[in-house]
DNA sequence: ATTCTGCATGCTGAT
DNA sequence: TCAGCATGCAGAATA
């Protein structure tokens, strides 16, 4: 791509390094990303020509303060205006309208990575910069832009101390007046974009304001969570029920109708979206909830509610009537370490257990293979970490189609109404998630028309999933940081056999799904994560070296091969085969493994390595150790009878020697050789002779082996 | 030629 | 039977 650049003006790299293709532009442009942070590169906005220190920093042409202050903002917006760029920053007046290219930049930040680095990227929009010819779409389309910006100029305390107070500043007085978009962001003073409307200023400069309580109101920014100030969120309805006619008494309109379909498929809740209950404390949340355009071309529907304008102009009224009582979850589990100290009564403090999320949608009432996983541990060690409370909303496992190229990430519907705001707009909106390492990523929530229905996906999320180095069968998951309410994205790796085969299948107690890993679901930075998952879940916790070993012996692998393949004994694993350069056709083919069973197709060196039937397994099964079996009887054969699972141990054979006496045969994993051992020996996944305790002759693996002397 | 985008199709599981 | 969703596919956009 040459060399530009970098957008990100954190990045500390201009000029040298390279470009990978980013994500193209409605309008036509296109950005580039920097290899290196992964910030855009937009052509349109930065050039070649910038050279920070260089000499000719423009005056603003309407108020002649110098463009350029100092700081890294005001250098990339002297860019913007030396390409049609919006306006200066110490005046917030325009020298050029025209605002379309950095438009485009923002509307092709699909993927963008925003990353730490890049919090407080160079890309200025400020409202005053608006000239009377932009017109609405444009300007909404801003809003992103700004809602975009914001994120990144924001005041961001954890991190970076790069001294930009003096543009915040101006962004403050900004902010007030651009619209939030998307969900997770951060409970600051921003209107959402959805109420966002335009009127002349007295300088005849298009505002952008509030529309329901002007422009100088702040309100709460929609955000995903339940902020702790919204205590009803994070508790069950006891009975289930919501009477949505009682949540109309509330100041805000909005738990009248967020829906996106309320008028055929109402489905209040209350506290299913924390907006709800953020309106409660701020009636201009409720704005947050409509899609700004379709809000522009509908304004009468903003008032009466916050029903997507497309879908409420069809049934107005029965929006406004409010709903009948709607089913919700059957008692939702308080979410967060309350639940999980529930759940640790239960004994099973590490299980992976899936858990009904704390707030879910009557009607789209969470499929349980959507319920978040996550263990107790986990919670809390993450609550923990972030000392916030962590909300597990839902999981989903990659398909090849999410974890594929294409970078769009299919949301359950169900969880998509539940957790995401409400777009009734086709291109929907972009929205923030963090990611376990504290990257934050700007995904394109929108949905797709889908046979009278709606196909959630969020756009953009290749840069994500090859951050966290997923694959079709891993899982991500979304959970919510409280207060505050900002989305995680977390996700587990999947063992190759069991996860793809039958993510769904449980054939645990508690839930516990068979061939999740041992990696928490967001707890672990990926790049650390607790490496080689189990192959079954046990409750002894999640990092059982059995299961470990065993992973290993089964050649099946997490996906954590790019850090932790090597780290032991060095087979090709089935990972290790879908990371090397495979052929066209194989990458083809291997587009298409997916977590249903039916659809999987697998590599035939993939099947080659899944040596292991279901029935060999059984063979590695160990009853488990110091523990008594009670011996049941049925239909006169006796069974024995354990309390507690199954552990892993080496393949051995069981003789009978001529005294009768029981004994077992292991082969060592250095030397192949067999060894006799006592039977009731239970040997780790992973043996060697130089362990055999039991004959000292014969535990050093240079001697003959016990077979040879046989 | 390749990638992106939006939609259509058909499978799957829930009801 | 139907809703959800994985994925295929065609046209558009881009390199």
């Amino acid at each position: 791509m040459g060399s530009k650049i970098c957008m990100n003006v954190l990045c500390g790299t201009t000029n040298t390094h390279e470009w990978k293709k980013g994500w193209s532009l409605r309008s036509g442009g296109f950005a580039h990303l920097c290899f290196k942070c992964g910030a855009a590169y937009e052509k349109l906005v930065y050039c070649d020509k910038f050279h920070a220190g260089e000499s000719g920093w423009r005056d603003c042409s309407l108020c002649r303060k110098p463009l350029h202050c100092g700081c890294i903002v005001s250098k990339s917006l002297y860019e913007c205006l030396d390409y049609g760029g919006v306006g200066c920053i110490s005046c917030a007046k325009s020298s050029q309208p025209r605002v379309i290219q950095n438009d485009d930049v923002l509307n092709g930040f699909g993927g963008l990575k925003i990353s730490n680095y890049s919090d407080r990227q160079s890309t200025v929009v400020q409202n005053g910069a608006f000239s009377n010819t932009v017109d609405e779409g444009k300007l909404l389309q801003l809003c992103k832009i700004m809602e975009a910006n914001e994120s990144n100029l924001l005041p961001q305390p954890q991190r970076g101390d790069i001294n930009v107070s003096h543009v915040q500043k101006k962004q403050e007085e900004v902010i007030n007046h651009k619209g939030e978009v998307g969900l997770g962001f951060s409970s600051t003073t921003q209107p959402s974009i959805g109420s966002l409307t335009f009127s002349k200023s007295d300088n005849g400069r298009t505002m952008i304001e509030d529309m329901n309580k002007s422009s100088s109101q702040p309100s709460l920014s929609m955000t995903l969570g339940s902020p702790s100030a919204t205590p009803s969120f994070v508790q069950p309805f006891p009975g289930g029920l919501v009477d949505v006619r009682e949540q109309s008494k509330t100041p805000s309109s909005f738990q009248q109708g967020h829906g996106r379909e309320q008028g055929t498929t109402p489905s209040f809740q209350q506290g299913l979206v924390d907006g709800r209950e953020q309106s409660k404390t701020s009636s201009s949340f409720q704005q947050g909830l409509v899609d700004g355009r379709e809000q522009s071309k509908t304004p009468s529907s903003f008032q009466q509610g916050l029903v997507d304008g497309r879908e409420q102009s069809k049934t107005p009224s029965s929006f406004q009537q409010g709903q009948k009582s709607r089913p919700i979850l059957p008692k939702p589990l308080k979410p967060g370490v309350t639940m999980s100290s529930e759940t640790n009564k239960g004994g099973f403090p590490n299980v992976r257990v899936a858990r009904p999320p704390a707030e879910g949608r009557g009607k789209n009432q969470l499929l349980p293979r959507y319920w978040p996983r996550i263990t107790d541990q986990e919670l809390q060690k993450l609550s923990g970490d972030l000392n916030s409370t962590i909300v597990p909303l839902f999981e989903k496992v990659l398909s090849a189609s999410d974890a594929g190229r294409i970078g769009r990430l299919v949301l359950p519907k169900a969880c998509a109404e539940a957790y995401f705001p409400p777009i009734s707009q086709s291109e929907g909106l972009p929205i923030k998630i963090q990611d376990v390492k504290g990257n934050e990523w700007m995904f394109q929530f929108r949905f797709w028309p889908n046979n009278n229905s709606r196909m959630y996906v969020l756009e953009g999320v290749t840069p994500c999933i090859q951050s966290m180095q997923l694959q079709a069968g891993d899982t991500v998951t979304f959970s919510r940081i409280d207060p505050g309410g900002r989305l995680v994205m977390g996700f587990r790796k999947a063992s190759k056999s069991l996860d793809m085969q039958d993510p769904q299948t449980s054939i645990l107690p508690n839930g516990s799904t068979p061939g999740e890993t041992s990696c928490p679901s967001v707890v672990e930075n990926p790049a650390t994560g607790s490496g080689h998952p189990g192959l079954f879940q046990t409750n002894t916790g999640s990092k059982d070296p059995h299961l470990h070993a065993l992973s290993e012996h089964l050649h099946l692998t997490d996906g954590d091969m790019s850090l932790h393949r090597n780290d032991y004994h060095g087979h090709r694993t089935s990972e290790d085969l879908l990371q090397q350069p495979v052929s066209n056709s194989d990458k083809k083919r291997a587009r298409n493994i997916g977590p249903k069973s039916k659809r999987l197709l697998m590599h035939s060196e993939d099947v080659l390595e899944l040596r292991l039937t279901w029935e060999e397994a059984q063979d590695l099964l160990r009853p488990p150790p110091s523990v008594k079996p009670s011996i049941v009887t049925i239909e006169d054969h006796e069974f024995e009878e354990y309390d507690e699972p199954p552990v892993f141990g080496k393949r051995s054979l069981f003789t009978a020697s001529s005294s009768e006496r029981q004994e077992q045969w292991a082969q060592c994993d250095d030397c192949s050789k067999w060894r006799r051992l006592p039977a009731d020996v239970l040997l780790p996944p992973k043996w060697t002779c130089s362990e055999n305790s039991w004959d000292t002759s014969r535990c050093n693996f240079f001697l003959l082996s016990y077979v040879h002397e046989m």
